[in-house]
DNA sequence: TGGTAAGGTTCCCTGTAGGGTACCGTGTTT
DNA sequence: AAACACGGTACCCTACAGGGAACCTTACCA
């Protein structure tokens, strides 16, 4: 109410539109897998082969999908070396860095809330 | 498959797997609306009519499917009011307020975000 | 001469989150 | 006798996020 009342106005990011700064967020973070690739990220640099391993569940195109998507919104950089086999590194942005804390919290709220789940 | 720091062990929530408390928590609040109607009822209980007009874009039965897992998630509390017409009250459970924290972070960091993104 | 490496892309398919519309129940007011 | 109040439910439909499988590139090596 105090958010998107008091200034009235719509928030736009690629076309769509957004009543709070919220789902903006999880637009941005919401996806599958993107969380997760923003958490692993946070504690290193990682390859491509690197984090197919990490995420052994998924499949190298919804990998590279999330990837890319994280990349256009500036959350991870993509660094490519010019050798064959390629060598593709991923780190965050200081954009990418700075929601850390966010998916800290929401960590340790999602333990928390299935430790009390799990303990009637 | 190892989760990082936190946890090795997989975390199920009503049948569903997850590596990570971020999921966890995703799945709790990552709905279209959810995170929104915890954050307008984090200010005020609310009378479900009262949720209609503030979330005037989206239909009656969307809100009442998604107050409907809130409430079978344990983070929001439903009062019904025998009397007719109805009246039904929705307010935050201590687990509900619990969560406030975050969607504040997420608030400002979406803000945040956008503010960057339209200033290049 | 074909296997392998890493990091993709292309095409096609499916499940389900989300949504539209109409109807319900029951007291009170016009 | 009908409209309205409020908080739903029932039924049906669609778009798209997510996913599976196969193919691509190019240098090197056996």
């Amino acid at each position: 109410m105090q958010q998107s009342q008091s200034t009235a106005e719509v928030m736009t990011l690629r076309d769509k539109e957004y009543k709070c700064g919220i789902d903006v967020t999880l637009a941005l973070v919401g996806g599958k897998w993107k969380a997760s690739i923003l958490w692993h990220l946070a504690q290193d640099t990682m390859r491509f082969s690197d984090l197919q391993r990490q995420f052994a569940d998924t499949t190298r195109k919804m990998l590279t999908q999330q990837l890319r998507e994280l990349e256009g919104d500036g959350l991870v950089h993509r660094k490519v070396y010019p050798q064959v086999p390629p060598k593709v590194e991923y780190s965050l942005t200081e954009q990418g860095k700075s929601i850390f804390p966010i998916l800290e919290m929401m960590c340790d709220w999602g333990s928390n809330y299935l430790k009390a789940a799990n303990t009637p």
